[in-house]
DNA sequence: GGCAGAATTGTAAGCGCTTAGAATTAAGCT
DNA sequence: AGCTTAATTCTAAGCGCTTACAATTCTGCC
């Protein structure tokens, strides 16, 4: 903000519309007693003066910042992004501006993000997922800020949330392929230390083909980050086992992304030979060749249900504590009966 | 932030370590006359009682945000999240955070957001490319606040800039089809409107080619949003042109993900019967089959250069008015001669 | 030891706005 | 008209910190 040019003041507003400052502050917030003639008075000074009211002063005096935090694993992921994407949108709405802050992961990170976001001021935050350090609570009690979670759906008195069941899509994803007659399935997840989400949907893997009276063993489980690149690394790892698994479980699309490019390039067919499925639905897993089959995340109205929840809690008035939205199984090319069911 | 309970005041501090509050200030912003003996007395004091500074105190009175805001069209794009991802995360050694605003490509709307940001308090800006109204250049000026732009490389004594040339590989990707022997060249394009990036490599495309002594023909250029579907629905279009175009260049490496999807569906060979080029080298250009022939854009090296210029900038420091990186054209699977070459 | 000048620390005046609570004006009754 | 009560407007005290400038303490040196 400069500091020489002498800008015009809510005081000279005041004086220009011959009204006191309080007035010209309770034009400003559509303020409770003001009158029409005052605030036609108060409004036509402001627009002959072009004043511009000075955020950080407004901010210090209502302790009212007009900003939220949202703190997220990565932007990399682009279902992340598309996320913040409708967020963002939908704050301006508010007239609410967005903080963003990365972790790479990293619930400690997380919670310094957090600590930087607060000391510098926001009116309430969104956290991705419902593993979080205690001290990320505490930070929340601490500071009386309203705070959401999202992108899992725990039931949690500590944790509001709105997101989905990351287990239940997960655990038709592997029924879909135990009915198709795959009895050899292998799983790409990505770290489930910190990330709730991984696990569940892990969980609902393993729960399925255990349900199924089968088995995953462990070195079918391949453990990388997220990442097209790690994909393609942890499907040339499958790939080593045998017999070969005809089924590839991914933890997200951008995983499964990376072992179908690797298995186009070692001549495996998709899903003649093998079958892979994703989690989350990324615009290109509708379009690529084959379509891969996912699981639906509603990203854009995650987005948008948190912006309307977070500021109403800020507005002091409450929402419900637990929002689960729906995330469909979308069936699509990828996966198919193994080739043994034909040989 | 809360309203009720006591928090901890600079002056609690000052009082716990027997010293003026201007003193306690002074350690915390490691501000000059400070002995060591003095530092000691406040900072144990700081520990002791938790103290954490207020930021919109600290805002109001030293008229210094400690944030920056960043304007980019969109988040949806993976190749603007990447360098917003690097952006922030290189802030963060500066203690700066990232405040973010998309518009959707809108430049009524880029300068709207801007002026929020400005309003709501941040300590400079970054734009996306070299296109902007008047409006928002007033603004920066007005307010006297740093900015930088980003992603292009015009030479303007208006806009600092840090980022590349758009014109030069697009004419190199042009020139690459025409030296494997195409001569009927289509060219899929975002709206050039109020943005420079794709007219300058739409401008990249059509030099190369008549330079060549050939033709870009209106019916040869098709413009879509940016998104995999346009990009599928613009390859449809250009399908239809009879003799069809044996190579497409894509404004963006999202077009050509959307093209190469169609172009599978439709059972064209890449790039045995079309040859398809992108923009941006995001990471699945390279795993993908075949991998995508593009232009790398150095969106991490953007976003990390931005940072260190934009706070050296707010540190009253100046820095280089034009910084140009390289982005290179980077030959891979997608392009090849045209099959008229082979027959 | 006493003094100039540098180094350190303290005092207090804001930064520009919001908001209790006081003061004023308007409205409603008898 | 005179009084009560409600509606509106104003006065002024902060919000929690920074920072000129004044005051003090410390140097080194004659």
């Amino acid at each position: 903000m400069n500091k020489d040019v002498k800008r015009i003041l809510l005081e000279d507003v005041a004086r220009e519309a011959g009204v006191s400052t309080a007035s010209v502050s309770r034009v400003l917030n559509r303020g409770p007693h003001v009158s029409e003639r005052l605030r036609l008075k108060v409004e036509t000074a402001i627009e002959r003066l072009g004043y511009v009211p000075d955020g950080t002063a407004r901010a210090l005096a209502s302790r009212h910042i007009g900003a939220i935090g949202a703190l997220v694993p990565t932007l990399d992921n682009p279902v992340f992004s598309a996320m913040i994407d409708s967020l963002e949108r939908r704050l301006k709405h508010y007239d609410c501006r967005l903080l963003i802050a990365t972790y790479r992961y990293s619930l400690v990170e997380e919670v310094e993000s957090l600590r930087t976001l607060i000391q510098q001021g926001i009116d309430g935050a969104v956290l991705i997922g419902h593993d979080h350090l205690p001290a990320t609570l505490r930070l929340f009690q601490q500071y009386e800020l309203p705070y959401l979670t999202c992108w899992h759906s725990e039931e949690d008195p500590d944790w509001p949330s709105i997101g989905f069941d990351n287990a239940a899509p997960a655990r038709r994803l592997a029924e879909h392929l135990l009915e198709l007659g795959h009895r050899n399935i292998a799983v790409i997840t990505a770290p489930v230390d910190g990330n709730d989400r991984a696990r569940a949907r892990l969980q609902g893997f393993r729960q399925a083909i255990e349900a199924a009276g089968h088995t995953l063993p462990d070195d079918h489980v391949v453990t990388v980050e997220y990442g097209i690149e790690e994909g393609a690394t942890a499907f040339a790892e499958l790939m080593r086992l045998t017999p070969r698994p005809t089924a590839i479980l991914c933890g997200n699309d951008v995983l499964a992304f990376g072992a179908m490019f690797a298995a186009q390039r070692a001549g495996i067919a998709i899903p003649e030979q093998l079958s892979v499925t994703g989690f989350d639905d990324l615009t290109q897993a509708r379009f690529m060749r084959p379509a891969l089959t996912t699981v639906a995340t509603p990203a854009d109205e995650v987005g948008r249900l948190v912006a309307d929840a977070l500021v109403t809690r800020i507005q002091g008035r409450s929402t419900a504590h637990r929002q689960v939205l729906e995330a469909r199984v979308v069936l699509r090319e990828s996966t198919a009966p193994p080739s043994s069911a034909f040989a």
